[in-house]
DNA sequence: CGAGCGTTTGAGACAATTCAAGAGATGTGG
DNA sequence: CCACATCTCTTGAATTGTCTCAAACGCTCG
């Protein structure tokens, strides 16, 4: 582990802060954030919520776990992984973040970060100060429900990854999650890169590295998939999808 | 199980219907409710949200998967477990929920819900319409705020739940949350009635009935605490506390 | 008081982990 | 741009934790 910076100011790590507003109606991924089927109008109004726009290389932390919260983070392009690190000293992964999906949420009660948000590739965001989201909120009831829905969504997500039994069931439902994430963003459903290491699934999902290893390779034997180092070609995702419904 | 009701309309097992509006300001669990820290005139507009309190006896349901979103429950007495049965014909259990909880967060997005909710004793709640929540809390920033802070702590709390590792963990982990939660509703936070059963702790916790029973012997053994049938007392609250953290 | 369900306990089976070693990538400095 | 050092990934073997199956025990409630 790199040691983690002392000073808890948010977002030190920035490299790169644009100096033009882009508004959230230009963004590509717009239809997969919080804007989702609103107004140009409204959309303007949705601007004054994103503070700043960050750009992060690969390795660069957004937040750190216990920093003050300072609202939620949009991420626009890239890849984020969000972990901690517990008494044992292992890490765990509390979820992996593609663009138009929100990080942060759990910071809203405590005021601080629950986990650390590290990019695992170079990552743009947009950091949602939390106040000026709630007064849009108040102007705006779409964004108020979308917001809502938002975190109605991830809840529904973890309850169901609570769930999940066996270790072919978890990577299966894994695998089956990130196609489903990569094909709402334009990219292929059955044939991607994998932005994380087969350490990093196994600290997602409860198991170690070893058994990730294995699994893909089973899959591959059964011609489910062929995993190539990171990259991943889906050849049977019903098959896929029975494994992991169990 | 019981076969579900196959009309889809919420509520229809509710024994007894409160003629009178019990306004939220009376409510004797209104400081863990969503209406924490509110001016007697907001009570009273949160009280507009309220659209029925209903009274519900064991084993009777407040809503089964999959019925359309009717809004969420606020339990005000009792207790109720929110669970579905898997493909393989098992109880997966969601969580378990005392006075002051708020359940169906998860059918916001979908509009139906995605659990059931059995009562596991004789149980009130009150139903808050969504739209009328929604209306409310766009009047009341306190309330849209405070309805942002529980959906978050749900989030954190699942998340949390999805790294406990070993079974020993889990067991003291859960019985600490509920001894938190008796304490904030001022019961015994050492010494406490468990309303559910061995096989639904193990549901709750991806774990075989024989494994809640052996841990607990052997926590029995080990003088961390007294379980007799569903009476439980804390003998050992630290050395639980470390085994839960691991 | 007996029936039936929930709980406890034991023995064997099995899934996933740990430990260990080797193969394959990746990145860095010369 | 290559060579070496360093990660990461894969594979095997032994170990461990939890589950399954089976039987006995003990509440609870009619």
């Amino acid at each position: 582990m790199k040691p983690l910076d002392s000073k808890l100011k948010p977002c030190m790590q920035a490299q790169d802060i644009d100096q033009l507003y882009q508004i959230c109606a230009n963004c590509s991924v717009r239809e997969l954030c919080l804007p989702v089927g609103f107004t140009p109008a409204e959309l303007v109004g949705l601007d004054k919520v994103v503070s700043q726009r960050y750009t992060f290389e690969r390795k660069e932390h957004i937040y750190h776990i216990q920093q003050p919260f300072a609202g939620l983070y949009a991420i626009q392009s890239g890849a984020v992984k969000c972990y901690r690190i517990n008494k044992e000293g292992d890490e765990e992964v509390i979820g992996f973040f593609l663009p138009g999906e929100l990080i942060g949420l759990e910071a809203i009660h405590t005021k601080h970060y629950e986990s650390s948000a590290i990019c695992l590739e170079p990552t743009k965001v947009c950091r949602l100060d939390y106040e000026s989201l709630l007064e849009a909120a108040n102007k705006m009831p779409n964004l108020q429900r979308q917001l809502l829905n938002v975190m109605s969504q991830r809840l529904a997500i973890q309850e169901e990854h609570a769930h999940q039994r066996t270790a072919e069931q978890r990577v299966a439902a894994f695998l089956l999650s990130l196609s489903y994430r990569y094909r709402l963003r334009g990219y292929s459903a059955i044939d991607f890169a994998l932005p994380m290491s087969r350490q990093e699934i196994g600290n997602y999902l409860n198991l170690a590295t070893e058994t990730i290893s294995r699994i893909l390779t089973h899959f591959q034997q059964e011609k489910l998939l062929i995993a190539k180092s990171k990259n991943i070609k889906l050849l049977a995702m019903n098959k896929l999808k029975q494994i992991a419904l169990n």
